[in-house]
This record gives C-alpha cells, sequence and structure tokens, in this order.
DNA sequence: TGTACATCAGTGAACGCGCGTTCACTGATGTAC
DNA sequence: TGTACATCAGTGAACGCGCGTTCACTGATGTAC
C-alpha cells in the first residue's frame, strides 16, 4: 500500500505561472517543517512537475528558499498589518500602547501559529535593509519593523515616552517578542500550554511598555 | 593535492574516552556551523574512529546531538558563571543591577562569539525543567535561567523593583537578550558592527532595567 | 602466578536513501512574412 | 490568413555525493580458578 503524493496530471504541457507555484509549495513545506524541509525535488513534486522544471525559474534550491524567506516574511507582515490597523482607541496615547500591544501581540500568535514559517522568515538571507523592503510589506505596503518604529514615535508624539528614551527603542520591542517566540517555539519554554504562554506574552509587553514610558 | 583530514593513528585499539572524544568533537563542529553541521561520520573522522564506532556510545545521531547541545549549554553557562561572580559593586542595589546586566551582556557576547554553537545550544531538545538541570550548569551548579532569577530577586530584597512586578520578570530578561542575540547572528541585525552590536546590547539591558525598576 | 575464556570496544565493507544537479531531448507558443 | 521557424518551458533518465546505519568480524581487556 502507497500513498499517492503525485498531483493530477495537468492539462497543458505549459503550467502558466510555475514559479509561482513552487513558491507556494515551498511555502506549505516550510509551514509544515521549517527551513530545512523545503526541498526543491519535494516541491516540484507538489506541483506535479519534474525536478528539472524548478532550474527555469531558481538558479538553484538556495534562490528558491529565499523566495519563499520572502514571502513567508509577507505572510508575518500580513498578519500584524491586520492587528495594526484593526486598533481603535480614543487618544494618542491610548491608540500608541495599543499599536505596540498589538504588534507585539500578534508577532508572537504568528510565531505560535506557525513556528516552521516563522523560522523560515528569519533564515540568513536577510538584513536590516530588507526589514524596511517592499516584498516583505503587509498590504499597507509598511514592514513590522516600520510599524514598531511607528508604534513607538506615537509614544514620542503623544508624550508618554521621553525623546531621551526613544533612540533604538524599536530594538528592545523586537528583541523581546521575537526572543519570547524563539523560546516559545523552540526553546526551554517549549511545553508551556497555549494560555500559558499567551499570558506571559501579555506580560512581557506590559514590562517592555513600563520600560518605554518610565520617566 | 589532498588535503589530510584523517586524524592520526592511535596507538591503543581501545581509545579509552571516546564517548567524551566524540562530544568535543560535536561541539567543534557545532561551534563551526550549527547543529546541522553535527554529522555523526565527521565526528568520527576528528576522533580518528571509524563510522560505526560511534554506536556503541550512542544510539543515533540524535543522541549524539542531544550530548552536544548539552555540553553547549554548559559552556554558555560558564561564561554567564564568570561574569556573574565577577560583579563587585558597593551595595545591594547596585549589586543586583551589575548582576543583571553581566548575565546579559555575557549572553549576548557569548552568541556573537560562538554564533554556531549558541543555535546548537537552543535545538528542541531543551525545556524549561532542563534549564535548572546540574548538566547545564556553570561551575557554581547554577544554570543561566537560575542566575537571572536570582538577580531579578535582589531587585526584590534591594526595593529597586516593586513587588507586584517580579512575577515572570525572568522573561521579559531572557526574551530580550534571547532575542537580541538571534537578530544579530542569525537575523537582521546580521551586518552590523560588532562594537554597534555591543552597543545595542547595553541599550535593551537598560530599557528592561527600567521596566523593572518603574515604580 | 599463570592460563582460559567471556566480554567489551573497536574495524572494514557495504547498504539504501534522497538529495541537488546536469544532460540531451521534445512539446507548445508566438512572431515574421 | 496561413505557414516556417526560433524560442520558451517543460520531460526523462541519470549522475555523484555523503549521509546514517547495519552486518559480521577481531583485537584488547579483565576476571575466575
Amino acid at each position: 500500500m502507497t500513498v499517492d503524493t503525485a498531483a493530477p496530471p495537468r492539462e497543458n504541457y505549459h503550467h502558466g505561472d510555475l514559479r509561482h507555484a513552487l513558491v507556494l509549495a515551498g511555502v506549505e513545506l516550510a509551514r509544515e517543517g521549517g527551513p530545512e524541509a523545503v526541498v526543491l525535488r519535494e516541491a516540484t513534486r507538489r506541483v506535479g512537475v519534474s525536478p528539472n522544471a524548478a532550474y527555469r525559474h531558481f538558479a538553484d534550491r538556495e534562490a528558491l528558499l529565499a523566495a519563499v524567506c520572502d514571502a513567508a516574511q509577507a505572510e508575518l507582515a500580513a498578519a500584524i498589518d491586520e492587528s495594526y490597523w484593526a486598533v481603535r482607541e480614543p487618544d494618542a496615547a491610548a491608540t500608541a500602547r495599543a499599536h505596540l500591544r498589538a504588534v507585539g501581540t500578534r508577532y508572537v500568535a504568528f510565531a505560535l501559529d506557525n513556528p516552521g514559517l516563522f523560522r523560515t522568515a528569519f533564515i540568513a538571507s536577510s538584513d536590516l535593509e530588507r526589514a524596511t523592503s517592499p516584498e516583505r510589506a503587509g498590504p499597507s505596503g509598511l514592514t513590522p519593523f516600520q510599524l514598531v518604529t511607528a508604534a513607538l514615535d506615537e509614544f514620542v508624539a503623544s508624550e508618554i515616552m521621553p525623546v531621551s528614551r526613544r533612540p533604538n527603542a524599536e530594538f528592545l520591542a523586537w528583541s523581546s517578542v521575537h526572543g519570547l517566540s524563539m523560546l516559545l517555539i523552540d526553546g526551554p519554554l517549549r511545553a508551556l500550554p497555549r494560555a500559558a504562554a499567551d499570558a506571559v506574552t501579555q506580560q512581557v509587553i506590559d514590562m517592555a511598555e513600563a520600560g518605554f514610558t518610565a520617566p
């Protein structure tokens, strides 16, 4: 008894948009097993195409993985984008706090919901420049990094954070939610039940916020 | 022209402490290339022993990797331990602050100095229980997690941190230095020069401390 | 104290696997005239 | 509008590689008597 892993045969000899299809397949592989699960042959198998067809669209496996990484970043960005723009608060200070919380909360939630994809989004192909590049942005055109920056600027504008503390504040915000995500999905906090993980996330955000708004 | 990768032949048929030797070789592999570089055959090659000799001491490659992971954790713990106990400050409050800073600073420094080994220390084989287990402790018998806990308890004892804020404070401390480490070694901040990375580390610790000590 | 023998810790050769990648090819598409 | 042909996007078969792992083995060690 064998499992049928082959896709149904295409009616067309030409696929139409094989490059895109391979990236989508790669994203699913990454979601299931992280970056090392992005196997070129398996992606072509899922699309229903011969292994070497991939070489029409990608120089090598590395290039496919880089495209999958970008797609993973874009998916994370879309999620965070949604949470950011859903915020409705009566005044500027409350909005600033809610924005920062929304970004952080959704960041960790995405990691918990899509651990493999999250890890794939942070393979070595990225750098700070790419953290502000359009192909990694959400629907609003902004990347998560840019949204954190915006939220912290609102802290200063609404005078709940001293200007002197503003420089590089995004690095504490980012580091803490990123680190928490890593500890929760792969690290020593892996065994924490989801409810406990969510509670810890809120506590971490509480404390980071306190650090920003302390006089 | 070939490179001689083989170890010099042993004089003894029996190795003496092959298990230990394989773990040491595995640690070097991890240091050079992270967990995926811990290849059983390569470890035996370096020790100068046939591949299957490893199976006298480890059930499989996974077991070797787990032992290497423990060793990596112990090395990280030893570094942090050293920094922690080197602190000399006039009063309890200053000591508490210096302890926390020492742990965080050395944590990130270790990651920057040994990126592959750092990543290996945090593969999925670990959980919170192991974060307090002796084989992952430094010379003092305490793990990094226990040292952070101790430092934060000192914050409360010296009355620079409200008790109400104490619960789970180690998670912000840990998350922020862990996340910063990951962003710096593998992530979007990888390109930062070492001096800039060190400066950002201090800023992140500043802000975390402010969060803990805010009224 | 010397010998017999069980046990331990290594060897050497081989396996199957799935991968990334390359080769020479062929079917489909679109453009020039 | 119809045909010739260059170009594009796929196929099929095969490769070499290094890995983890298993097999049957042998040399070294230590213990019983």
